[in-house]
Parts: C-alpha cells; sequence; structure tokens
DNA sequence: TATAATAATAGTAATCATTACTGATAACGA
DNA sequence: TCGTTATCAGTAATGATTACTATTATTATA
C-alpha cells in the first residue's frame, strides 16, 4: 500500500472528525483541502481503510455506509428519529459461549436503537 | 394494514425458515407458492413488516438486506469467509450507562465478526 | 539522481439493490 | 352487494457503490 496525498488526506479527515461521516461526506470535506479529488478515490480508500482495519463501517438503516476512524472497541447508539449516531464507550466483549460453539470472534458490531434525548416520544 | 395472501405468504416464509433470506431469495421461494408475484411486492412487503417489527432486518457487509422472522432478542455471528450467519441465543441487554446518559434504547444489534467451524483460518 | 515498474488517481460509465410509479385488482367495512 | 382504497403486478427510476481506462505519482533500485 503505497503513500499518496489523497489516502493520507482521508485517513486524517477521518480521524480528526468525532462523528460517523458517510463516503460523499467524506468527499465533500476532503474537497476543501483537495479541489479535484476524486469521488472514486474516496470510496476506493475508504473501502481498503476499512479492509485494513483503520477504520470502521458502520452499516446503518439508511443504506449508506458511516465510517468512524475510532477503531477502540466502543459500540453506538442510532436515535430512530433523528439518525444522530452516538458513541458508546462501554467495554464490550463477545459472550464466551461462542469459543465453545466453535467460532472465532475477531470482531464485533453492536448497536442501540431507540430515542436519544431530544426526540424523547 | 389489510390481509393480503402475497403479504401473509411473506409472513410465513419468514417465519418457517431457519436462516436469514435477503429479499431475491424470500421472492424465489415465494415464487414457488405465488407464481405471480412481483418482486416489488416482496421488497414493499419485507420493508413494511420491518417497520411494523412482524420481522427483523440484518445489514451485513454485502451490501443487501437480510431478513429474519425470529424476533426474539437474539445475536448473530458472521463469518468473515463463508458468509454464514449464525443465531446466537444468548441473553443482550443494553448497558445501564444508557439510561444515564438520556438514551432510550428500544432494541438492539449485536453482530460478531470472525471464522465459523468449516473455515478456521 | 535517473529510471523502470506499477500502484494510485481523475473522470466517467456501469452495476445492482431498492424504491417509485401506474393502471388494475382485491380486501373489507357499511 | 357496493364503494373505498390498500395492495398488487409489472416496469421504470433512483442512487450508493464499483468498475474501467488513460494518465500520474510513488517508490525501489541501478
Amino acid at each position: 500500500m503505497r503513500f499518496s496525498h489523497q489516502r493520507e488526506l482521508i485517513v486524517n479527515i477521518l480521524k480528526n472528525r468525532k462523528d460517523h461521516p458517510t463516503a460523499d461526506m467524506v468527499y465533500e470535506s476532503a474537497r476543501k483541502k483537495e479541489k479535484n479529488i476524486s469521488l472514486g478515490t474516496v470510496y476506493r480508500n475508504l473501502k481498503l481503510l476499512a479492509e485494513e482495519g483503520v477504520i470502521i463501517t458502520l452499516e446503518t438503516v439508511d443504506k449508506k455506509i458511516h465510517y468512524d476512524g475510532d477503531t477502540s472497541n466502543h459500540s453506538h447508539f442510532i436515535c430512530e428519529k433523528c439518525g444522530k449516531i452516538v458513541d458508546l464507550f462501554v467495554e464490550h466483549e463477545a459472550p464466551s459461549k461462542l469459543g465453545a460453539m466453535g467460532l472465532t470472534v475477531k470482531n464485533s458490531k453492536c448497536v442501540y436503537y431507540g430515542n436519544c434525548t431530544d426526540c424523547i416520544s
């Protein structure tokens, strides 16, 4: 994997943001620094970086992939009303039962759905 | 929500299957009973049934929505190699911390990734 | 440092899961 | 039975993502 300015820019954007942007949000952000960066480049790198474990993907219900530069072991809360994604820094480990079932767990994604403080219903 | 044969067929398919089919898998299965059922009808009903909580959606990494007729509180394990989805009937409750954060949790989805027995690597 | 090999890019076309649309049909309350 | 209208079949449109291609940039090596 070579070093390219575009790739480094994309990584930096994700590592500095505290939210969970989609590909086009990253693209929009990237264009402010590299005005000629291609949307395809953003998609290709996001996919590659996620495969390499440099960033994390978050599949929500809006059919767009969200990306997270924080690869620490944490979960997410998604507000069903406003769509806001909240980081949950709660230690989260796989049930011991899985090992007994012969399943080797490499990572996990845990998402909680409900309403946030602003959207109590 | 009216009663229609097509909708009832789709519900029955999901309630009787133990796997986690995608829309086109449900469509294929439905056509064996109703040879003229439309793919659009399958999609519309799956979406509606998921919104009503009659079935559950499972967003995986293959960009297709998987459906689960079992709405009990359980998690899933996905093999990164063969894509197999395994049900995990492990009681899974939201961290108590969330309530203190003002977040009201209605449901949760927890997915574990790794390798299954057949794909140990 | 110059050069060769090739990974990565910009720009755009293609893919494909899903949704929207439309005229016809069927469910169901009165 | 009849009228209202939700639902359907069939198909077109949408839109996020990926593939493609000629060009450019990175990096190992002489």
